[in-house]
RNA sequence: CGGGGCGUAGCGCAGUUUGGUAGCGCGCUUCGUUCGGGUCGAAGAGGUCAUGGGUUCAAAUCCCGUCGCCCCGACCA
């Protein structure tokens, strides 16, 4: 049972963070170091994020298949960038069934190589193009340090994997996954993400370039919330992926890849969050609707079920996902905080007086006690709830893009810009930097170029760091 | 891998300085009570004190070793 309350996230963000995670019940500490046991309610979570994102994939026009978790070592090492950026954080197997094996497995660490060898099998002809897959499965990418949803040894995720006749066509579907997660994290996890492009330092290794989607905590730092990457011909010249085009002559594909994993579950966590526990916006929420039913005696306790289980219905007929509190040897007061930690929506109470009066007691999440508190008749109470859902819904998102707004920065000089970030807030100026110059800042301050925003402001300027011209505006931030 | 901390009941901890056969709070079980913001009471169950060795009449406690975990940094979805 999740219990007591959680650290101030004033006083210790990271600590509130991890208690948020384990009170909550969102996950548990596992054997294994660095990795993670999703608990039922957690992973009802993650449902959710799927079933948000696996529509989204359907809708434009992707199918699911599954590919092996071991991999062949050597098919790593066809694409030079790709094996250097994974190489240090791999699991290999090199013993099965007692023996040594020939050539050594690779768990992975995500499944460009082992798909990209399927593709060159499955593709002949320009007719076979698109080719547009996605994959949900698990990973494995042995980090130095770990956290609870944020970075574990191994994690969930989908990755999309896709091929396509032109370098055109490849890049628009770059752009229109990016766009797929950028409207799940606005519109289903409330989540006002910032898509962008990474500089060459970030991007996915092997990839020409990388887009991203990234969000700010509540403690201002910034966390990566999806990305969708551009790979060019890199693969498809490391794997011999070719098709015969309209003229009978041998192309190369264009291929991309796009991933978004349980991290996501850290990111509603820590964009939501308060001091009494999780938030969590309606559309993912695994319980958008609890019911505490209020009662002293067995007199009592018979109407008041009684109505209950009428509202219970009628919710659940409008497809409110509900959850009824039975438990009886907890107090009302308890299951308040209780559900407040779990972050359900709303909440609604059912006691004596409201089957007198013919009303129930909602209290909406986001707004704390008595202000967020109402007692609405019993007539038309679906059409109420669901109402009330989307409000908590547009006012988590509202919530979060006011503090994301009002923590962004413009900067025109590397003094201005080291105080913003030394108060943890993003730096947002002109760039024309190198990559050593943003090692340096890096070393510096602790923050990364997040992206340069897709939404940049016309004309030039001049960049804040080198003094040069510069075409484009860069966000800085500390990172996840 | 560097720095710091910690391993004692399911969880959080005290006990270690000064050796004497293990305790507190929460949770759990049963009964009663209470129930519109973390009810209250009674009775119970539950521990190879991380681990291996050593010293001692006697070790959670002292000595030597090992393992694990957490936090902070460098690497990363």
């Amino acid at each position: 049972m999740a219990s007591q309350a959680v650290t101030p996230q004033s006083e210790d963000f990271s600590k509130w963070y991890n208690e948020i995670v384990y009170k909550a019940e969102l996950a548990d500490q596992s054997p294994v170091r660095g990795c993670l046991i999703i608990k039922p309610y957690g992973y009802e979570l993650w449902e959710a994020i799927k079933s948000g994102l696996d529509r989204r994939f359907k809708a434009t026009g992707h199918q699911n298949a599954y590919f092996p978790l071991f991999i062949p070592e050597s098919f790593l090492k066809r694409e030079a960038e790709h094996v250097e950026g994974f190489s240090p954080e791999l699991a290999v197997v090199t013993i099965a069934g007692g023996k040594e094996l020939e050539e050594p497995l690779v768990v992975r660490p995500t499944s460009e190589t082992i798909i990209m060898d399927a593709f060159k099998q499955w593709i002949q002809s320009y007719r076979d193009l698109p080719l547009l897959i996605n994959q949900w499965a698990n990973v494995v990418r042995w980090e130095l340090r770990t956290r609870p949803f944020l970075r574990t040894t191994e994690f969930l995720w989908q990755e999309g994997h896709t091929a396509h006749a032109t370098a055109e066509e490849a890049e628009a579907e770059t752009k229109q996954m990016l766009d797929v997660y950028a409207d799940f994290a606005i519109n289903d996890a409330a989540i006002p993400v910032i898509k962008g492009k990474k500089s060459d330092r970030e991007k996915f290794a092997g990839a020409v370039h990388t887009y991203t989607i990234e969000a700010m905590m509540r403690d201002k730092k910034a966390l990566q919330s999806g990305t969708s990457h551009n790979l060019g011909q890199n693969f498809a010249k490391a794997f011999g992926i070719q098709y015969v085009d309209e003229n009978n002559q041998y192309q190369y594909v264009w291929t991309t890849s796009w991933g978004l994993s349980t991290r996501m579950i850290g990111a509603i966590v820590m964009t939501h969050g308060d001091d009494k526990g999780l938030r969590l916006p309606p559309k993912v929420a695994p319980y958008q609707v609890v019911i505490v039913p209020i009662y002293k005696n067995d007199t009592e306790r018979g109407a008041v079920m009684e109505t209950v289980d009428k509202i219970s219905k009628e919710l659940a007929a409008h497809g409110i996902r509900i959850y009824l509190d039975k438990r009886e040897n907890l107090s009302p007061g308890f299951k308040f905080n209780d559900w407040e930690m779990r972050g359900v929506p709303v909440r609604m109470e059912v006691g004596p007086k409201d089957v007198e009066k013919g009303t129930v007691a909602l209290a909406r999440r986001d707004i704390p006690g008595k202000e967020g508190k109402q007692f609405v008749p019993q007539e038309n109470l679906a059409a109420r709830v669901l109402e009330l859902l989307n409000e908590v819904q547009a006012n988590l998102l509202q919530q979060a893009a006011d503090f994301r707004d009002a923590n962004i920065h413009d900067v025109t000089s590397y003094d201005q810009m080291k105080q913003v970030i030394e108060q943890g807030g993003w730096a947002r100026g002109w760039w024309s930097g190198t990559g050593d110059d943003e090692a340096q800042i890096k070393d510096e301050t602790g923050a990364t170029i997040r992206c340069f925003p897709f939404e940049q402001p016309s004309g030039a300027g001049q960049c804040f760091f080198t003094g040069q011209s510069a075409e484009r505006i860069a966000l800085f931030a500390k990172a996840y």
